[in-house]
DNA sequence: GCCGTATGTTACGGTTATGTGACGAGTTGC
DNA sequence: GCAACTCGTCACATAACCGTAACATACGGC
Protein backbone atom coordinates (compact mmCIF):
# COMPACT_ATOMS: atom_id res chain seq x y z
CA UNK A 1 0.00 0.00 0.00
CA UNK A 2 1.33 3.03 -0.58
CA UNK A 3 2.91 5.37 1.96
CA UNK A 4 2.69 8.65 0.53
CA UNK A 5 1.79 9.89 -3.10
CA UNK A 6 3.97 9.45 -5.91
CA UNK A 7 7.44 9.81 -5.29
CA UNK A 8 7.96 11.53 -8.83
CA UNK A 9 5.85 14.26 -7.03
CA UNK A 10 7.66 14.81 -4.00
CA UNK A 11 10.73 15.41 -5.72
CA UNK A 12 8.94 18.93 -6.89
CA UNK A 13 7.87 20.88 -4.39
CA UNK A 14 5.72 23.20 -7.12
CA UNK A 15 4.40 20.11 -9.21
CA UNK A 16 1.00 20.37 -9.67
CA UNK A 17 -0.76 17.77 -8.07
CA UNK A 18 -3.37 15.32 -10.62
CA UNK A 19 -6.37 14.74 -9.06
CA UNK A 20 -8.90 12.01 -10.78
CA UNK A 21 -12.33 12.25 -9.54
CA UNK A 22 -14.54 8.87 -9.81
CA UNK A 23 -18.33 8.83 -9.05
CA UNK A 24 -21.72 7.96 -10.76
CA UNK A 25 -23.35 11.62 -9.69
CA UNK A 26 -22.34 13.78 -12.50
CA UNK A 27 -23.47 16.21 -9.89
CA UNK A 28 -20.44 14.82 -7.37
CA UNK A 29 -17.92 14.77 -9.96
CA UNK A 30 -18.54 18.70 -10.94
CA UNK A 31 -18.99 19.93 -7.39
CA UNK A 32 -15.78 18.05 -6.69
CA UNK A 33 -14.11 19.31 -9.92
CA UNK A 34 -15.07 22.99 -9.29
CA UNK A 35 -13.49 23.42 -5.79
CA UNK A 36 -10.06 21.26 -6.80
CA UNK A 37 -9.24 23.59 -10.04
CA UNK A 38 -10.04 26.01 -7.90
CA UNK A 39 -7.43 24.77 -5.59
CA UNK A 40 -5.06 24.72 -8.58
CA UNK A 41 -5.41 21.08 -8.90
CA UNK A 42 -5.38 19.17 -12.32
CA UNK A 43 -8.17 16.82 -12.85
CA UNK A 44 -9.68 14.31 -14.76
CA UNK A 45 -12.96 12.35 -14.03
CA UNK A 46 -14.99 9.32 -14.89
CA UNK A 47 -18.40 7.89 -14.40
CA UNK A 48 -17.55 4.61 -13.79
CA UNK A 49 -14.69 2.05 -12.60
CA UNK A 50 -14.43 0.58 -15.74
CA UNK A 51 -13.99 4.69 -17.51
CA UNK A 52 -11.33 5.61 -14.26
CA UNK A 53 -9.08 2.56 -15.14
CA UNK A 54 -8.64 3.33 -18.51
CA UNK A 55 -8.28 6.93 -17.66
CA UNK A 56 -5.94 6.46 -14.90
CA UNK A 57 -3.66 4.76 -17.55
CA UNK A 58 -3.57 8.04 -19.71
CA UNK A 59 -3.54 10.42 -17.27
CA UNK A 60 -1.54 8.90 -14.15
CA UNK A 61 -3.00 10.93 -11.15
CA UNK A 62 -1.79 11.87 -7.84
CA UNK A 63 -4.12 10.98 -6.32
CA UNK A 64 -7.65 9.41 -7.51
CA UNK A 65 -10.57 10.32 -5.21
CA UNK A 66 -12.93 6.82 -5.31
CA UNK A 67 -16.53 6.48 -4.91
CA UNK A 68 -17.76 3.12 -3.81
CA UNK A 69 -20.71 2.61 -4.55
CA UNK A 70 -20.73 2.80 -8.60
CA UNK A 71 -22.62 0.84 -11.28
CA UNK A 72 -20.88 -2.02 -13.87
CA UNK A 73 -17.42 -1.79 -11.13
CA UNK A 74 -17.80 -0.85 -8.24
CA UNK A 75 -14.96 0.98 -5.67
CA UNK A 76 -13.54 -1.57 -3.90
CA UNK A 77 -12.63 -3.76 -6.79
CA UNK A 78 -11.58 -0.94 -8.92
CA UNK A 79 -9.38 0.51 -6.14
CA UNK A 80 -7.87 -3.56 -6.42
CA UNK A 81 -7.08 -3.39 -10.46
CA UNK A 82 -5.60 0.31 -10.05
CA UNK A 83 -3.23 -1.05 -7.67
CA UNK A 84 -2.39 -3.91 -9.92
CA UNK A 85 -1.15 -1.05 -12.50
CA UNK A 86 2.52 -0.49 -12.05
CA UNK A 87 2.52 2.93 -12.75
CA UNK A 88 -0.41 3.75 -10.28
CA UNK A 89 1.44 1.78 -7.34
CA UNK A 90 2.41 5.08 -5.59
CA UNK A 91 -1.27 7.20 -6.27
CA UNK A 92 -2.88 7.84 -3.28
CA UNK A 93 -6.43 6.45 -3.47
CA UNK A 94 -8.91 8.21 -1.27
CA UNK A 95 -12.45 6.44 -0.69
CA UNK A 96 -15.69 8.27 -0.77
CA UNK A 97 -17.24 5.77 1.56
CA UNK A 98 -21.63 6.37 2.44
CA UNK A 99 -21.40 7.50 5.91
CA UNK A 100 -21.58 4.62 8.46
CA UNK A 101 -20.93 1.86 6.20
CA UNK A 102 -18.32 0.27 7.99
CA UNK A 103 -18.11 -2.69 6.20
CA UNK A 104 -16.78 -1.20 2.97
CA UNK A 105 -14.00 0.86 4.69
CA UNK A 106 -12.41 -2.56 5.70
CA UNK A 107 -12.57 -3.93 2.51
CA UNK A 108 -11.34 -1.12 1.17
CA UNK A 109 -8.38 -0.83 3.27
CA UNK A 110 -7.87 -4.53 1.77
CA UNK A 111 -8.17 -3.49 -1.35
CA UNK A 112 -4.80 -1.35 -0.90
CA UNK A 113 -7.16 2.38 -0.26
CA UNK A 114 -4.89 4.75 1.52
CA UNK A 115 -7.60 7.01 3.58
CA UNK A 116 -11.02 7.56 3.46
CA UNK A 117 -13.99 10.42 3.96
CA UNK A 118 -17.35 10.08 4.71
CA UNK A 119 -19.89 11.18 2.05
CA UNK A 120 -21.82 13.69 2.05
CA UNK A 121 -18.29 15.53 0.77
CA UNK A 122 -17.79 18.68 2.65
CA UNK A 123 -15.85 20.37 0.38
CA UNK A 124 -13.70 22.24 2.88
CA UNK A 125 -13.02 18.95 4.44
CA UNK A 126 -11.97 17.45 1.82
CA UNK A 127 -9.29 19.98 0.50
CA UNK A 128 -7.87 19.80 3.78
CA UNK A 129 -7.58 16.63 3.98
CA UNK A 130 -5.98 16.52 0.72
CA UNK A 131 -3.74 19.56 1.34
CA UNK A 132 -2.53 17.16 4.54
CA UNK A 133 -1.67 14.66 2.13
CA UNK A 134 0.27 16.97 -0.16
CA UNK A 135 1.71 18.49 2.37
CA UNK A 136 2.97 14.94 3.80
CA UNK A 137 4.26 14.24 0.29
CA UNK A 138 6.17 16.73 0.09
CA UNK A 139 7.98 16.53 3.67
CA UNK A 140 8.32 12.70 3.86
CA UNK A 141 9.07 12.87 7.76
CA UNK A 142 6.10 15.32 8.39
CA UNK A 143 4.66 12.35 10.33
CA UNK A 144 3.09 8.81 10.61
CA UNK A 145 -0.09 8.09 10.01
CA UNK A 146 -0.59 4.70 10.49
CA UNK A 147 1.25 1.39 11.98
CA UNK A 148 1.06 -1.88 10.57
CA UNK A 149 2.13 -4.02 13.14
CA UNK A 150 1.06 -7.87 14.08
CA UNK A 151 -1.56 -7.97 11.84
CA UNK A 152 -3.02 -4.60 13.71
CA UNK A 153 -3.18 -1.44 11.54
CA UNK A 154 -3.34 1.60 13.99
CA UNK A 155 -4.49 4.70 11.95
CA UNK A 156 -4.58 8.16 13.39
CA UNK A 157 -6.41 9.87 10.91
CA UNK A 158 -10.02 7.07 11.57
CA UNK A 159 -9.10 7.19 14.88
CA UNK A 160 -9.45 3.58 14.76
CA UNK A 161 -7.09 -0.38 14.88
CA UNK A 162 -8.19 -2.58 12.15
CA UNK A 163 -7.97 -6.52 12.44
CA UNK A 164 -8.21 -9.10 10.40
CA UNK A 165 -11.16 -6.88 8.36
CA UNK A 166 -12.60 -5.82 11.47
CA UNK A 167 -12.96 -2.15 12.50
CA UNK A 168 -12.33 -1.47 16.16
CA UNK A 169 -12.90 1.67 17.71
CA UNK A 170 -11.79 2.57 20.64
CA UNK A 171 -11.87 5.30 23.36
CA UNK A 172 -9.66 7.73 23.42
CA UNK A 173 -7.12 7.14 26.39
CA UNK A 174 -7.27 3.26 24.80
CA UNK A 175 -6.29 4.08 21.67
CA UNK A 176 -3.06 6.54 22.74
CA UNK A 177 -2.21 4.07 25.10
CA UNK A 178 -2.48 1.26 22.32
CA UNK A 179 -0.32 3.48 19.62
CA UNK A 180 2.06 4.76 22.26
CA UNK A 181 3.42 1.15 22.94
CA UNK A 182 2.93 0.32 19.30
CA UNK A 183 4.99 3.02 18.64
CA UNK A 184 8.13 1.40 20.23
CA UNK A 185 7.47 -2.31 20.09
CA UNK A 186 9.71 -4.58 22.06
CA UNK A 187 10.63 -1.65 24.38
CA UNK A 188 9.03 -1.95 27.74
CA UNK A 189 7.63 1.30 29.70
CA UNK A 190 7.05 1.60 33.37
CA UNK A 191 3.45 3.21 34.40
CA UNK A 192 4.52 5.99 35.23
CA UNK A 193 6.38 6.81 32.05
CA UNK A 194 3.43 5.52 30.43
CA UNK A 195 1.05 7.80 32.61
CA UNK A 196 4.03 10.89 31.69
CA UNK A 197 3.26 10.25 27.86
CA UNK A 198 -0.18 9.56 27.74
CA UNK A 199 -1.91 11.55 30.46
CA UNK A 200 0.77 14.49 30.37
CA UNK A 201 2.98 14.85 33.67
CA UNK A 202 -0.01 17.79 34.85
CA UNK A 203 -2.30 15.11 35.78
CA UNK A 204 -2.44 13.22 38.87
CA UNK A 205 -4.12 9.57 38.67
CA UNK A 206 -3.19 6.55 40.60
CA UNK A 207 -0.44 4.24 38.58
CA UNK A 208 -3.52 1.52 38.61
CA UNK A 209 -5.06 3.32 35.83
CA UNK A 210 -2.89 1.94 33.55
CA UNK A 211 -3.88 -1.55 34.17
CA UNK A 212 -7.22 -0.94 34.03
CA UNK A 213 -7.13 0.78 30.75
CA UNK A 214 -4.45 -2.14 29.53
CA UNK A 215 -6.89 -4.74 30.60
CA UNK A 216 -9.79 -2.71 28.19
CA UNK A 217 -7.66 -2.39 24.97
CA UNK A 218 -6.63 -6.25 25.94
CA UNK A 219 -10.55 -6.75 25.74
CA UNK A 220 -10.96 -5.27 22.47
CA UNK A 221 -7.85 -6.26 20.75
CA UNK A 222 -6.63 -9.47 22.17
CA UNK A 223 -4.48 -10.53 25.12
CA UNK A 224 -1.61 -11.23 23.42
CA UNK A 225 -0.08 -7.60 21.60
CA UNK A 226 0.29 -5.84 25.10
CA UNK A 227 2.21 -7.71 27.18
CA UNK A 228 3.22 -7.39 30.80
CA UNK A 229 6.52 -7.47 32.33
CA UNK A 230 5.78 -7.93 35.80
CA UNK A 231 7.51 -5.31 38.05
CA UNK A 232 8.49 -3.26 35.44
CA UNK A 233 5.64 -2.65 33.56
CA UNK A 234 4.11 -3.15 29.83
CA UNK A 235 5.17 -3.61 26.79
CA UNK A 236 3.88 -3.30 22.83
CA UNK A 237 4.65 -7.53 22.13
CA UNK A 238 5.84 -8.29 18.26
CA UNK A 239 6.52 -11.25 17.11
CA UNK B 1 19.72 4.96 18.72
CA UNK B 2 22.00 6.14 21.77
CA UNK B 3 22.09 3.59 24.62
CA UNK B 4 23.17 5.72 27.00
CA UNK B 5 25.18 9.42 26.78
CA UNK B 6 28.09 9.53 25.70
CA UNK B 7 30.77 7.06 27.00
CA UNK B 8 33.46 10.27 27.44
CA UNK B 9 30.92 11.08 29.81
CA UNK B 10 30.44 7.89 31.55
CA UNK B 11 34.31 7.90 32.49
CA UNK B 12 34.25 10.68 34.48
CA UNK B 13 31.73 10.83 37.52
CA UNK B 14 32.52 14.34 38.82
CA UNK B 15 31.74 15.86 34.71
CA UNK B 16 28.82 18.74 34.35
CA UNK B 17 26.60 17.27 31.75
CA UNK B 18 26.23 19.65 28.65
CA UNK B 19 22.37 19.70 27.72
CA UNK B 20 21.52 21.92 24.50
CA UNK B 21 17.74 23.23 24.86
CA UNK B 22 15.94 23.56 21.18
CA UNK B 23 12.67 25.26 21.23
CA UNK B 24 10.91 28.48 19.54
CA UNK B 25 9.29 29.70 22.21
CA UNK B 26 12.22 32.14 24.16
CA UNK B 27 9.90 31.74 27.03
CA UNK B 28 10.20 28.06 27.53
CA UNK B 29 14.20 27.77 26.74
CA UNK B 30 14.13 30.54 28.95
CA UNK B 31 12.48 28.13 31.48
CA UNK B 32 14.28 25.19 31.06
CA UNK B 33 17.84 26.79 31.03
CA UNK B 34 16.95 28.61 34.18
CA UNK B 35 16.42 25.07 35.67
CA UNK B 36 18.99 23.31 34.47
CA UNK B 37 21.56 26.04 35.24
CA UNK B 38 20.47 25.62 38.68
CA UNK B 39 21.18 22.03 39.00
CA UNK B 40 24.57 22.60 37.90
CA UNK B 41 24.08 21.79 34.14
CA UNK B 42 25.71 23.54 31.21
CA UNK B 43 23.37 24.32 28.94
CA UNK B 44 22.64 25.62 25.15
CA UNK B 45 19.87 26.64 23.13
CA UNK B 46 18.73 26.92 19.50
CA UNK B 47 15.79 28.41 18.29
CA UNK B 48 14.81 26.42 15.40
CA UNK B 49 16.13 23.02 14.10
CA UNK B 50 18.73 24.68 11.63
CA UNK B 51 20.67 26.37 14.62
CA UNK B 52 19.87 23.32 16.75
CA UNK B 53 22.30 21.60 14.22
CA UNK B 54 25.44 24.28 14.01
CA UNK B 55 25.51 24.72 17.86
CA UNK B 56 25.67 21.08 18.33
CA UNK B 57 28.42 21.03 15.95
CA UNK B 58 30.35 23.29 18.49
CA UNK B 59 28.65 22.47 22.03
CA UNK B 60 28.49 18.55 21.29
CA UNK B 61 25.80 18.56 24.06
CA UNK B 62 25.17 14.85 26.18
CA UNK B 63 21.82 15.73 26.13
CA UNK B 64 19.28 17.05 23.71
CA UNK B 65 16.12 18.66 24.68
CA UNK B 66 13.91 19.21 21.64
CA UNK B 67 10.35 20.48 20.38
CA UNK B 68 8.53 18.71 17.79
CA UNK B 69 7.03 21.99 17.13
CA UNK B 70 9.25 24.45 14.99
CA UNK B 71 9.41 26.56 12.24
CA UNK B 72 12.13 25.88 9.56
CA UNK B 73 13.02 22.57 10.15
CA UNK B 74 10.67 21.02 12.77
CA UNK B 75 11.87 18.32 15.64
CA UNK B 76 11.45 15.08 13.98
CA UNK B 77 13.62 15.97 10.57
CA UNK B 78 15.86 18.11 13.23
CA UNK B 79 16.50 14.37 15.49
CA UNK B 80 17.30 12.49 12.49
CA UNK B 81 19.79 14.95 11.07
CA UNK B 82 21.64 15.17 14.82
CA UNK B 83 22.00 11.12 14.64
CA UNK B 84 24.07 11.25 11.39
CA UNK B 85 26.63 13.28 13.01
CA UNK B 86 29.14 10.99 13.97
CA UNK B 87 30.00 13.41 16.95
CA UNK B 88 26.08 13.35 18.00
CA UNK B 89 25.47 9.23 17.90
CA UNK B 90 25.69 8.91 21.57
CA UNK B 91 24.13 12.08 22.50
CA UNK B 92 20.92 11.48 24.35
CA UNK B 93 18.08 12.92 22.19
CA UNK B 94 14.73 13.90 24.50
CA UNK B 95 11.75 14.67 22.77
CA UNK B 96 8.83 17.38 23.93
CA UNK B 97 6.02 16.98 22.44
CA UNK B 98 3.03 18.52 22.38
CA UNK B 99 0.18 16.16 23.60
CA UNK B 100 -2.24 17.17 21.08
CA UNK B 101 -0.15 15.93 18.45
CA UNK B 102 -0.78 12.34 19.03
CA UNK B 103 1.71 9.67 17.02
CA UNK B 104 4.59 12.22 16.58
CA UNK B 105 6.26 9.40 19.18
CA UNK B 106 5.94 7.20 16.27
CA UNK B 107 7.99 9.41 13.98
CA UNK B 108 9.94 10.48 16.72
CA UNK B 109 11.39 6.59 17.46
CA UNK B 110 11.96 5.96 14.10
CA UNK B 111 14.36 9.35 13.81
CA UNK B 112 16.12 8.19 16.71
CA UNK B 113 14.80 9.83 19.76
CA UNK B 114 15.76 8.06 23.20
CA UNK B 115 12.90 9.37 25.09
CA UNK B 116 9.90 11.76 25.38
CA UNK B 117 8.38 14.31 27.52
CA UNK B 118 5.11 15.65 27.08
CA UNK B 119 4.16 19.28 27.51
CA UNK B 120 3.48 21.35 29.21
CA UNK B 121 6.78 20.71 30.87
CA UNK B 122 6.97 20.90 34.87
CA UNK B 123 10.49 21.47 35.34
CA UNK B 124 10.65 19.19 38.24
CA UNK B 125 9.18 16.47 36.35
CA UNK B 126 12.03 17.03 33.84
CA UNK B 127 14.69 17.67 36.03
CA UNK B 128 14.12 13.78 37.22
CA UNK B 129 13.48 12.34 34.18
CA UNK B 130 17.45 13.79 33.13
CA UNK B 131 18.72 12.74 36.55
CA UNK B 132 17.46 9.61 35.71
CA UNK B 133 19.37 9.44 32.57
CA UNK B 134 22.80 10.68 34.19
CA UNK B 135 22.15 7.77 36.72
CA UNK B 136 21.91 5.48 34.64
CA UNK B 137 25.01 6.44 32.65
CA UNK B 138 26.88 6.60 35.40
CA UNK B 139 26.22 3.28 36.41
CA UNK B 140 28.75 1.22 34.26
CA UNK B 141 26.34 -1.94 34.76
CA UNK B 142 23.05 -0.27 33.77
CA UNK B 143 24.96 1.70 30.69
CA UNK B 144 24.52 -0.67 28.00
CA UNK B 145 21.27 -1.19 26.50
CA UNK B 146 21.81 -4.17 24.35
CA UNK B 147 24.14 -7.20 25.07
CA UNK B 148 24.86 -9.51 22.37
CA UNK B 149 27.33 -12.03 23.21
CA UNK B 150 26.95 -15.64 22.42
CA UNK B 151 24.21 -16.06 20.21
CA UNK B 152 22.51 -14.19 22.64
CA UNK B 153 20.99 -10.84 22.42
CA UNK B 154 19.84 -9.11 26.01
CA UNK B 155 18.17 -6.28 25.17
CA UNK B 156 16.87 -4.42 28.45
CA UNK B 157 14.75 -2.11 27.31
CA UNK B 158 12.99 -4.98 25.99
CA UNK B 159 13.43 -6.83 29.34
CA UNK B 160 13.73 -10.01 26.67
CA UNK B 161 16.65 -12.61 25.56
CA UNK B 162 17.17 -13.59 21.71
CA UNK B 163 19.01 -16.64 21.06
CA UNK B 164 18.57 -17.75 17.75
CA UNK B 165 15.30 -15.67 16.94
CA UNK B 166 13.53 -16.94 19.28
CA UNK B 167 12.58 -14.92 21.82
CA UNK B 168 13.05 -15.72 25.83
CA UNK B 169 11.00 -14.03 28.21
CA UNK B 170 12.34 -13.86 31.63
CA UNK B 171 11.06 -13.14 35.15
CA UNK B 172 12.51 -10.09 36.26
CA UNK B 173 15.49 -11.29 38.80
CA UNK B 174 16.05 -14.26 36.64
CA UNK B 175 16.73 -11.31 33.79
CA UNK B 176 18.63 -9.29 35.91
CA UNK B 177 20.98 -12.23 36.83
CA UNK B 178 21.80 -12.87 33.45
CA UNK B 179 22.23 -8.88 31.75
CA UNK B 180 24.75 -8.82 35.23
CA UNK B 181 26.52 -11.56 34.60
CA UNK B 182 26.43 -10.69 30.80
CA UNK B 183 27.58 -7.47 31.29
CA UNK B 184 30.86 -8.45 32.57
CA UNK B 185 31.71 -12.14 30.65
CA UNK B 186 34.39 -14.20 31.90
CA UNK B 187 34.51 -12.54 35.74
CA UNK B 188 33.64 -14.67 38.54
CA UNK B 189 31.25 -12.97 40.85
CA UNK B 190 30.90 -14.45 44.20
CA UNK B 191 27.53 -15.04 45.50
CA UNK B 192 27.53 -12.35 47.71
CA UNK B 193 28.76 -10.06 45.05
CA UNK B 194 25.46 -10.74 43.08
CA UNK B 195 23.23 -10.26 46.05
CA UNK B 196 24.62 -7.33 46.86
CA UNK B 197 24.70 -6.12 42.90
CA UNK B 198 20.82 -7.40 42.01
CA UNK B 199 19.20 -7.89 45.09
CA UNK B 200 21.18 -4.40 46.86
CA UNK B 201 22.43 -3.92 50.25
CA UNK B 202 19.45 -4.13 52.00
CA UNK B 203 17.70 -7.22 51.51
CA UNK B 204 18.71 -10.30 52.73
CA UNK B 205 18.34 -13.25 51.18
CA UNK B 206 20.15 -16.60 51.71
CA UNK B 207 23.05 -16.98 49.46
CA UNK B 208 22.06 -20.48 47.94
CA UNK B 209 18.89 -18.39 46.23
CA UNK B 210 21.33 -17.26 43.72
CA UNK B 211 21.63 -21.05 43.28
CA UNK B 212 18.14 -21.32 42.42
CA UNK B 213 18.09 -18.63 40.29
CA UNK B 214 20.75 -19.62 38.01
CA UNK B 215 19.28 -22.79 37.39
CA UNK B 216 16.26 -21.72 36.26
CA UNK B 217 18.04 -18.94 33.95
CA UNK B 218 20.05 -22.03 32.56
CA UNK B 219 16.44 -23.82 31.85
CA UNK B 220 15.78 -20.87 29.68
CA UNK B 221 18.75 -20.03 27.79
CA UNK B 222 20.65 -23.64 27.94
CA UNK B 223 23.48 -24.85 30.46
CA UNK B 224 26.96 -23.49 29.04
CA UNK B 225 26.20 -19.37 28.61
CA UNK B 226 26.63 -19.34 33.00
CA UNK B 227 29.71 -21.18 34.09
CA UNK B 228 30.40 -22.31 37.86
CA UNK B 229 33.43 -22.07 38.99
CA UNK B 230 33.51 -24.21 42.35
CA UNK B 231 33.93 -22.85 45.63
CA UNK B 232 33.54 -18.71 44.25
CA UNK B 233 30.58 -18.23 42.08
CA UNK B 234 29.46 -18.20 38.62
CA UNK B 235 30.54 -16.17 35.48
CA UNK B 236 28.79 -15.86 32.46
CA UNK B 237 30.69 -17.89 29.32
CA UNK B 238 31.82 -15.89 26.60
CA UNK B 239 33.66 -18.15 23.74
C1' DG C 1 36.64 -45.90 46.95
C1' DC C 2 35.08 -43.15 50.88
C1' DC C 3 33.67 -39.08 52.92
C1' DG C 4 32.79 -34.22 53.34
C1' DT C 5 31.55 -30.30 51.02
C1' DA C 6 29.64 -27.63 47.22
C1' DT C 7 26.33 -27.34 43.90
C1' DG C 8 22.16 -29.13 41.18
C1' DT C 9 17.38 -29.93 41.36
C1' DT C 10 12.69 -30.10 42.76
C1' DA C 11 8.70 -28.82 45.32
C1' DC C 12 6.05 -25.85 48.12
C1' DG C 13 3.95 -21.83 50.41
C1' DG C 14 3.95 -16.91 51.19
C1' DT C 15 3.95 -12.56 49.24
C1' DT C 16 3.24 -9.32 45.97
C1' DA C 17 1.93 -7.53 41.51
C1' DT C 18 -1.45 -7.70 38.35
C1' DG C 19 -6.16 -9.08 36.49
C1' DT C 20 -10.91 -8.18 36.87
C1' DG C 21 -15.58 -6.54 37.78
C1' DA C 22 -18.28 -2.85 39.62
C1' DC C 23 -19.30 1.79 40.82
C1' DG C 24 -19.82 6.85 40.53
C1' DA C 25 -18.59 11.31 38.72
C1' DG C 26 -18.31 13.80 34.74
C1' DT C 27 -19.40 14.45 29.73
C1' DT C 28 -21.68 14.18 25.31
C1' DG C 29 -25.39 13.58 22.26
C1' DC C 30 -30.19 13.07 21.49
C1' DG D 1 -33.26 15.44 31.15
C1' DC D 2 -32.17 10.89 29.88
C1' DA D 3 -29.11 7.50 27.90
C1' DA D 4 -24.82 6.13 26.60
C1' DC D 5 -20.14 6.57 27.12
C1' DT D 6 -15.58 7.53 29.13
C1' DC D 7 -12.60 7.69 32.83
C1' DG D 8 -10.58 7.01 37.33
C1' DT D 9 -10.91 4.49 41.63
C1' DC D 10 -11.69 0.77 44.65
C1' DA D 11 -12.01 -4.01 46.37
C1' DC D 12 -11.48 -8.56 45.60
C1' DA D 13 -9.63 -12.56 42.83
C1' DT D 14 -5.89 -14.60 40.53
C1' DA D 15 -1.55 -15.69 39.05
C1' DA D 16 3.35 -15.05 38.99
C1' DC D 17 7.42 -14.78 41.22
C1' DC D 18 10.49 -15.51 44.83
C1' DG D 19 12.79 -17.50 48.71
C1' DT D 20 13.43 -21.57 51.40
C1' DA D 21 14.10 -26.13 52.55
C1' DA D 22 14.97 -30.84 51.57
C1' DC D 23 16.94 -34.13 48.89
C1' DA D 24 20.08 -35.58 44.99
C1' DT D 25 24.26 -35.41 42.66
C1' DA D 26 28.98 -34.05 41.56
C1' DC D 27 33.51 -32.92 42.93
C1' DG D 28 37.92 -33.19 45.35
C1' DG D 29 41.11 -34.80 48.92
C1' DC D 30 42.83 -38.65 51.04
Amino acid sequence: MAASVAPRAASAKTITYKILVVDDDPDIVELLEFNLKKEGYLTASAGDGRRALAVAQDFVPDIILLDVMMPQLDGIATCRLLREQPRLKDTYIMVLTARSEEFSEVAAFEAGADDFIAKPIKPRALLSRLAAVVRRDQDPHAGVEAIDINGLRIDRTAFAVYQEGRKITLPKKEFELLAFLAAAPHKVFSRDELLQNIWGNDVFVLARTVDVHVRKVREKVGDHHIQTIKGVGYKFNAD
